[in-house]
DNA sequence: CCCAGGTATTGCATCGTTGCAAAAGGCGAC
DNA sequence: GTCGCCTTTTGCAACGATGCAATACCTGGG
């Protein structure tokens, strides 16, 4: 059951512990006639090396921590399949962990107990932690933040311009005829500002097209889930002049939302168009397809994992915001003639 | 940057670096004086242990590897979810990797230089590898199986009766009042044997029923996804005789047909009923809403990791199947009048 | 036949922690 | 005053691997 060491395959093989790492390793020259007796004695052996020892001895383990809010949150799940991909890419694999959107677990992480220690860098989404906390925290371990910005410069960062991308939304909305257009997901209390920011390009939209801005339009939502939307989508039809367009935050607000106006009889695109945010598989399947605005995934993976392991190396410039690129995909649920 | 370590503190509090290790464990008793001196240092050079040596010492490193097809398939991310939940319950963090239903990326796991080593028990939810490979190649990990069977007798396993299910979501297709039912999902070729197990089911409701089985409304697909599940509903529709219900094999497969079945301006469920297996979130929300076969997933993700960790520590029974309960859970996608 | 120079092989120390068992210290009892 | 016991503190070795530098070996040239 133990796994068989260097010492056992050296005694085995009759050499030195340090020839038969030399043969594992193969990083030195080995005489054909010690290798082969090596690598017969590793085969009727069975042998594993031992990473913990390894990473010990090297100083890194080759593992990167993911941390996400939720990961059954579709665009989560589907972040990390390109985080674990590009991880892959680099030689790393990932831990992965979720908060809950609890700032305590978020703290935890960086604490005094954590599990810091057992990984090389750490892409961190997060939700309830604050820039000072990150700041005074995150000494140790490299970190790359996704998403949520936090705070200038301290940090490396990855994210759409959420200002650019809710403003295309709504001239989405807005070149398809809409004229009374809400939107849902606004957390003006939150520390994180994804959604301000969101908020700030619905608004610049609806100014620069001359529409009003009309505050009972815009309802916020404390966590971006399929039942939020839906609830924030009955108060909107229950308004005394209901909007003809829903910008949502994230795709889930807007299937939640696309749920209850069918539940409503209300027809999608037609009496209202929907948009929303994340570009999550799931859109594409719904009925009707969702508009959304989809980053690309891969590329934040790709980035923020590029990013983080140059940090780890030592060899990343200084802390930058990395815009990455999105595409506004045009669907049925804000088709309109 | 580099971390304080356990000497680093000792030399400051002037003790020994075993007694700071007995102050940080608190597993020795320590006298209030150096207690508080040794607390203080740690403090002031803000010691965290290195997970890395303990581990090596304790040869446990309190990490479990959750390995699934893919991520971004909600059953998996929502299972994932649960894992890491009850990972944590125990003390374990989870590392998570996908195969993509590769079979090469399942034994990479398993073979020589991968980092089996580096968690003290594995999860795997199996698609390509077979029950010898795994034999001879889970030597070293205690292994639990999720889902996939593989084999009888050799690894403890966790899923739901997969006939029994296949069954009651067919029963429930003919108390409707379906007669012509269909079924996507079957894979009779596949080394996994779960989609199997389902046609035995949906075979056994329509005998039972004394319904005709007609080969030609079983579709087979190489794999679970909304596109292929669209793509077996138009095969079915294209039938001289469709069906007037669809028995899928899980909820992407039947989210696919829903869509096909919209698209095509068929009614669900009034001209065909649909139900699914997985009892994702998605189904709450689709339109019409998705009846579903649903696991109970904290369950068998509680199950399995806490059978895992039995096994980790040596106290577990000999391996054996464990059956999750599950439910029907009817929406409006079989409801009939 | 010996030596230089290169290659192949090895021993030792080390990564940071903990298990074990011995050493040191304190205190009451005889 | 001394012994023995109990508590606190410590030193040493070990977990399994690798970096470094020294040794052993080998070949060809003088």
């Amino acid at each position: 059951m133990a796994g068989a060491t260097l010492r056992d395959v050296a005694r085995r093989a009759g050499v030195s512990i340090r020839t038969v790492s030399n043969v594992v390793n193969a990083s030195v020259p080995v005489s054909e006639e010690l290798r082969t007796r090596v690598e017969a004695a590793l085969e009727e052996l069975d042998y594993r090396p031992n990473l913990v020892a390894r990473n010990l001895r090297r100083g890194r383990t080759g593992m990167l921590a993911l941390v996400v809010p939720e990961l059954d949150v579709p665009y989560f799940a589907e972040l990390a399949r390109e985080v674990i991909t590009a991880a892959r890419a680099h030689g790393y694999v990932v831990m992965l962990d979720q908060t809950d959107g609890d700032g305590e677990r978020e703290r935890e992480l960086l604490g005094r107990g954590s599990r810091a220690t057992m990984f090389d860098g750490l892409l961190l989404s997060p939700l309830a932690i604050s820039a000072d906390e990150l700041r005074t925290r995150a000494n140790r371990v490299p970190v790359v933040l996704l998403g949520e910005h936090i705070f200038n410069g301290d940090f490396h960062h990855v994210a759409i311009d959420n200002v650019a991308a809710a403003r295309e939304a709504t001239e989405h909305l807005v070149a398809m005829g809409c004229r009374r257009i809400a939107a849902i997901g606004d957390q003006p209390y939150s520390t994180g500002e994804t959604a301000q920011l969101r908020t700030v390009g619905y608004r610049q939209a609806l100014e620069q097209a001359g529409l009003p801005v009309d505050d009972s339009l815009i309802v916020s939502t404390p966590r971006f889930h399929r039942r939020l939307g839906a609830q924030a989508m009955r108060r909107l039809l229950a308004l005394p002049e209901p909007p003809d367009a829903v910008f949502c935050y994230n795709d889930l607000l807007a299937l939640g939302a696309m749920r209850e106006l069918t539940k409503a009889g209300v027809r999608v695109p037609e009496d209202i168009a929907v948009v929303g945010v994340d570009g999550i598989q799931e859109g594409e399947y719904s009925s009707p397809t969702l508009t959304t605005i989809a980053p690309d995934k891969a590329h934040i993976a790709r980035t923020a994992v590029g990013t983080l392991v140059s940090v780890i190396e030592g060899t990343a410039p200084p802390p930058a915001d990395s815009r990455a690129p999105y595409r506004l995909v045009v669907r049925d649920s804000s088709r309109r003639a």
